[in-house]
DNA sequence: ATAAAAAGTGAATGGCAATTCAATTTTTGG
DNA sequence: CCAAAAATTGAATTGCCATTCACTTTTTAT
């Protein structure tokens, strides 16, 4: 094989063709995720995602090969962004002094969830709704990554002496859990009665360090 | 008005014709509950419960007006279940020596979720199913009325000086999440490497013991 | 400039299931 | 036993989208 000028591994000059193609992704991407928030996977109609994203419905279909692979695209996307900033933002300050490392991850929940919570309500459900098939794999590899990461920087933060000795899985399910339990309280309430993002993070980390610092 | 003898406030006979009614409704909440814990609201057909239960398309609609308010008496079924168990079996033993109050309530919540998991799972989505619309009040109200008794038991923990000073609505709040999480988790893997429930009933009591008693 | 390729379009198609309803069977009350 | 009421039935109706595809417009390459 030769290597050197191959047109297959050539590194990547995007003209400005492929360019605007991925924009057109993205747009659609972006409508989709609101309108798959409004209504639900079963809901939502490609004519609707159409008409929000200004292109016609057979256009979607150029990007996509149908609403279910659409709906894991977008799944994609947010999952790709949590585990990039988790890997960027919190395992650095896994062993951070005091409770910096566990504030940060707070945070960051509270933020993932205010940009995309009513999305990822509608969660995983798309699957049930005809063919039981299981999520992709690219799917299911980033929700292990995040796993695998929040794991070590719980570990690391154990070793470091920071929390309450348990197993880092048990402490990660604590978080998790806990988290979850605050989020869908949250944005389950009218939004006249919603406290700020600000306060959810200050009255979730405060429960999350009573239970879990050393 | 006359109390005596009126027969709309009449005690209640319930005539052979009323019984075979209500078990033939019965009947259709099982089927309906076992379709839709196998197949989530859009995916399971009224002509595949109608098979279930072994009546007619049509007969469903003589009890039920749709399939939007078969889902919410199937819900509705399980959470007055839910209510009456912990009002009768939990609530009791809030302040009962040692974790035993604890461990009820977390067997509670085990056997349920063994029972029903599948279709709580199936959850609220029946909502977004189309028209937005909000849970029926006799819904809301059954979850106020969980969510306020398992309050009080909390509530009357912490004055026997069981649990770790916190609000009350938070020690629920870290409850059901950590339970909701073990949970998930649970009936989410394989059948064959999931443990029995016994054991999760074991692990999650081990957990919440360590974060939540004083 | 022009032909071929790529993108974009939206009306028409097709399948699926919720719901209806006219006809049939069963039960009840007399 | 009989007529009216209640239950049951399932074929036909209906509406709703996901998906397709023949066609138009835009871009690229020569």
């Amino acid at each position: 094989m030769k290597t050197d000028t191959d047109p297959a591994t050539a590194p990547k000059p995007p003209t400005r063709r492929e360019k605007e193609r991925l924009a057109h992704r993205a747009a659609i991407l972006d409508a989709a995720e609101r309108v798959f928030a409004a209504k639900g996977f079963p809901g939502a109609t490609i004519a609707e995602i159409a008409r929000e994203a200004e292109f016609a419905v057979g256009s979607i279909y150029n990007f996509f090969p149908g609403k279910r692979e659409l709906a894991e695209a977008v799944m994609l996307r947010i999952a790709e962004d949590r585990v990039a900033t988790v890997e960027r933002e919190i395992l650095p300050l896994a062993a951070a002094p005091g409770a910096a490392g566990l504030r940060a991850f707070v945070r960051v929940w509270v933020r993932h969830y205010a940009d995309h919570g009513p999305f990822l309500r509608m969660g995983m459900d798309y699957q049930r709704a005809q063919g039981r098939k299981e999520p992709p794999e690219a799917l299911r590899r980033l929700f292990r990554e995040y796993r695998a990461a929040a794991e070590r920087f719980f570990a690391e933060g154990l070793r470091a002496g920071l929390y309450r000795a348990l197993p880092a899985a048990d402490l990660v399910r604590t978080f998790e859990g806990l988290s979850h339990e605050y989020l869908f309280e949250w944005d389950r309430a009218p939004a006249e009665s919603r406290p700020s993002a600000a306060k959810l993070e200050e009255r979730l980390f405060a429960v999350l360090s009573k239970l879990l610092l050393a």
